[in-house]
Parts: C-alpha cells; structure tokens; sequence
RNA sequence: GCGCCCGUAGUUCAAUUGGAUAGAACGGUGGACUCCGGCUCCGCAGGUUGCGCGUUCGAAUCGCGCCGGGCGCGCCA
C-alpha cells in the first residue's frame, strides 16, 4: 500500500499550474464515448483573453505537458484538451488507501428538521432530514467536526395554542361543545392527545402544554432514531430564554439604534441588512416573534465556537432568511458564518392526485406512516436522488410498487455479488491478495471500473462544495451500472490465478466504495441479499 | 400587485455551475444465459430544453420581455 491519498484531477491540476501558474485551472469529465478521461477548457480562456486562436492555444498548451500519469493528450473542436491516463498511474492510485481531508478539522454545525412539538413529523421534515443527516456523514467522511442539531421551539405561541386546542377536544371528551381557536390545531392526533391528558389528570394549561411538548419532542427523536437519523445535540428555544439570550439580543438591537417602536410593536431595521421590509420582534400586546429568540439562538449556536453553521429550511421558510442573517449581521457576525439551505417541497401523489398537505388542517402524510408503506432505505435513496433545491414529486404508488426494481436495490445488488463471487473464490481457495499483478487489468470494462473508483474522492469534493449529497447517489448507480457490465463481460474466477487475483482485487475495490457511498447515503449496504 | 423558486423525452429527474452530438431511470418495444447471484445485460423508439429577443468562440445554464406552475408577503412559525 502506498501512504496517502490525491484526487487524479488535482494532479492534472497541478500538472498545468506548473505551466500557468496564474490561471483558474478547470478540469472536468470528457463525456463518455469520446477520446480521454478528464479535459481541461484552458484554451478558450487564454485564447479569448489574447485575441488568439483557440485551437493553437490548444495544441501549444498540449505539446508542452509531458507526464508520467497522462498515456495520451488529444485536442478537439473546437479547443478542447483531453487526457488519456496512462494504466500505471491508475493502478498506483487504486492502490492507494482510501482518506479525504476537505475539512481540516474545521468546525461545522447543522440545525435541520426543528419540527415544532405540535404534530408529527411530515414528509418535507423527512427530506430535509435525510439530507441533513447524508451531509451530516458526509463531511464527517471528509474531515469536518460536526454537530447535528435539533431545535425545539417550546416557547412561542404554537405550543400555546396546540395545548388550547388540546384542551378544547378534553371538553368535548367530556360532553360539552368545544372551540378550536383561530388558527388552533384540527388533526386527529389533538384528540388522541387531548385523551391521554385527560387520563394523566391534567388541568392546567401550563401542565398540559408541557405534556404535548414532550410528547412530541421524544415521538420526533423516536420517528428520526427509526429513520436513522441521530442528532448529537436537542436545544430547547425555553433554554434560550433561561439563559438570558433573548433580552440580551434586544438589548443589543436597541443599543445598536436598529430598532423602533410603531403602532406599540419593536421593529428590527432588517432593511438595514437587504430586507424588503421590517419586522416585528416584539408585538404590541408585548409577545416576542419568532425571529427575535431565533436570532438569541443563533448567538447561542455562535458563542458555542463553530466555524460555520448551517441551517436546513424548508421552502416555506425562505421569506425569514433576511431576518436571521441580518440578525446575525446587527450582533457583529459576518453573514458568512452561516449558509441557509431550502430544501424544497416534496408533492406526494396517490392515485395520480396530490395530496394537499397542511399540518393546522390535519390533512399531510406523516414520515411514519410512509414509513409503513416504504422502507427507510427505499425512503432515503428516493429523496437523495434529487438535488435538494429542487422540487419532488413522490409518487407513493410507485414507490411502493417500485420497490422491487428500484434503485436502490440495483445499487445493494452490485456489492452482494462481488461479495458472492469472492466468497466463491475463497472456496475454490483463491484468497484476496494485495501482492497482485495488476497490470493484468487492461481491459476496457476494467479500466472503466478502475476509473469509477478513482472518481469518488472527486465526487464527494463535489458534493461537500456544493453541501448537497446527491450526486453521490447519482455516482453510486453509475458505479453500479458499470460494475454489472464489467460482470456480464468478463469472468472474474477464471483458470488464470494470477488474473484471477486481480480481479477480486478489482472487485472488491468497487465493493468497498459501493458501501463507502451507501453510508454515506445512510442506506444499509448487505453481503446477501 | 411585490419578492423568491421553478419550467428539460410519455413520467420522474440529471447535465460537474458558460463547454463537445442535452443524458439516466421508469414506462413502451425487440433481444441475450449449459457459465462466479437474471434483483443482471444489450438494442430500438422517444427533444425546437415553455415562447421570443439579446450577450459570445459556445447558452438548458447569463440578461430583458412574455406564458405557465409553486411558495412567501410587517405584530404565526
């Protein structure tokens, strides 16, 4: 085994910053059935910038590389410059163990979910989780330090108001005529509630408020554990005010001159850091909104010396951005130290009609009875196959009756047959070897393979720059597809030992990345199936 | 009305952030195994990237204007 570990990119790279040190060196995929591996678009930079020909820049520039890792260089209209590995340079590189330092050990804490306590956990929730969590692994892989947070807002007036409605159903549970108030909670799981308060003897709404708080907070830690989904850290928005936040960050805004008062409501000038409009912390019946404990847990989160934090939002929430990083702004922070992430909304259709889903009118499909229907492996691979900005539909019929053909199981079948296969060697007593021949892998289908393992540390570099882990999933398939070729070409336990051997070693290097990649996915990765 | 997101094959989505002839999967259709796991593999059909201008070597991607959908719009979260 060879120490250490590098991206054949970032060789490449090197390889042309030696010649244009000054130059935004690009390299990229050349697509599939054309000439090399990895091109470079250098040439229709320079070439625009000096008034030259492209096409000369092109074939100037690649006359001049010599390396030992490049077999080939090529140039294509108009001006591309591609690169042939050359076979050595790749079995050095497959040879190589496995390790990827992004990070650095910089500190890195994502708040995602923070559901509120006031009903079950929903689908949109479920996506925003498996993609925290998948990102939460992910750079975990790559040599972040990171915290998955979860924060329960158990102080503003929805808690208030779910326990009102709670206590509306008790009277009717005991025949009278109750009133769900405006705005107050309507889905069945209020009166479920409302019973069990009612057999605890609780009267009081305070008392009763606390109960569904924590029923909710242990039912949403319970559904996640179930999902796979683990966070290292639960903040209660009560905590925040005990610890004396909230007053401090308005005092704070007012010192600052960011605030005033209108109508009796506090004003936050958020138009001071972009907003559209400014907005209330404190209402004029003397409540504080949303945004003003929110930025006092973000001060919080700050004071806990993370490099970075990152919130995972759903697309509902995207009007509050400006609120939050203005917030951040006014207490002295650069807006940098925070990314909000929307991800976007899940439609769910059954029966070819979406289902509307709104959690005060009680009508939206919980994680949990997905769950029933889907398994959590075919639930994570499905919302991981999106680009997290965009929007899904999930279509529930399918993804149940998927579930046979779906992806995922195309992904998990790959490794439990490499799997077969080297055990099936192993009993015609051909062991795993690292002392291997590997310049018996010349075949096309194999270089294909061996390029496909070379590419991960590349594809989670993409993913961690782009803090969206689907490419992954993107990569695992084609992975997958590759792997299945190779298998239907050639033999891997043959006569020849030595070729043999080889080959396992192959094997069992795509077997590994394919569980690397499903865990990163938090998919279960099986060795029979 | 204003702000943000979006519009790509029958369907669901990609396109390495401005690169090559826009790719997969599912569905449709026609094939492949005496063999290490057929939950596999190969072929075919399917497109004026919502529409129109513009920017440049080059646009699904950037700008402007329309058309269509979603979300949000000071004292809910």
């Amino acid at each position: 085994m060879l120490p250490g570990w590098s991206m054949v990119r970032e060789d490449l790279r090197n390889i042309l910053r030696n010649q244009f040190p000054h130059e935004d060196i690009v390299i990229d995929y050349v697509p599939k059935d054309k000439e090399g591996d990895y091109y470079t678009n250098l040439a229709f930079k320079i070439a625009a910038r000096e008034g030259k020909n492209p096409r000369e820049v092109a074939s100037s520039i690649a006359s001049q590389i010599k390396s030992r890792i490049v077999k080939h260089i090529s140039v294509h209209e108009p001006a591309f410059i591609n690169f042939t590995l050359s076979e050595g340079y790749m079995y050095e590189q497959l040879s190589k163990d496995f390790e990827i330092d992004i990070g650095k050990g910089k500190s890195i804490l994502i708040e995602y979910v923070s559901a509120n306590p006031t009903g079950p956990i929903n689908v949109v929730s479920a996506r925003a989780a498996v993609v925290g969590d998948s990102l939460i692994r992910l750079l975990r892989k790559t040599g972040f330090q990171t915290c998955a947070e979860y924060y329960v807002n158990d102080a503003g007036r929805q808690t208030d108001l779910l326990a009102e409605s709670v206590y509306q159903r008790m009277i009717e549970i005991r025949g009278g005529t109750g009133h769900i108030p405006e705005h107050g909670y309507h889905g069945d799981y209020v009166k479920e509630l409302a019973k069990e308060v009612v057999a605890k003897g609780l009267e009081k709404h305070e008392d009763i408020k606390q109960y569904c708080i924590q029923y909710f907070a242990n039912q949403h830690r319970k559904v996640m554990e179930d999902f796979g989904v683990v966070f290292d850290q639960w903040s209660f928005e009560s905590n925040i005010y005990k610890k004396n936040y909230v007053d401090r960050v308005l005092g704070i805004l007012k010192s600052k001159g960011l605030t005033y008062t209108q109508d009796g409501a506090i004003f936050f000038k958020t138009t001071d850091f972009g907003d559209d409009k400014d907005r209330v912390i404190v209402t004029s019946d003397q409540r504080n909104t949303y945004l003003l404990p929110d930025i006092a847990y973000h001060l919080d989160k700050i004071e806990r010396k993370y490099d970075k934090l990152v919130n995972i939002w759903g697309p509902d929430h995207h009007g509050r951005i400006k609120g939050i990083v203005g917030g951040i702004q006014a207490l002295g922070y650069p807006a940098s130290v925070i990314k909000i992430l929307i991800v976007q909304e899940v439609k769910l259709k059954q029966s070819g009609e979406l289902i509307s889903m709104s959690k005060r009118a009680g009508t939206f499909t919980t994680l949990s009875s997905l769950l029933e229907k889907v398994s959590s492996d075919v639930v994570r691979f499905f919302f991981l196959m999106r680009s997290s900005s965009q929007h899904l539909d999930f279509d529930l019929d399918l993804a149940v009756k998927q579930s046979e053909e779906n992806p995922v199981y195309y992904v998990q079948y790959a490794h439990a047959r490499i799997k077969s296969i080297i055990r099936y060697a192993e009993e015609s007593g051909i062991e795993l070897s690292d002392r291997i021949d590997l310049a018996l892998i010349r075949e096309k289908e194999e270089l294909t393979l061996i390029k496909d393992v070379l590419k991960f540390p590349e594809i989670l570099e993409d993913a961690v720059h782009n803090l969206d882990p689907y490419m992954i999933t993107y990569y695992m398939i084609d992975l997958a597809k590759d792997f299945h070729y190779f298998y239907q070409k050639h033999r891997v336990v043959g006569e020849n030992r030595a070729l043999t051997q080889a080959r396992l070693y192959l094997i069992d290097k795509t077997a590994t990345t394919i569980k690397n990649g499903l865990e990163l996915l938090g998919v279960s990765c099986p060795e029979k199936m």
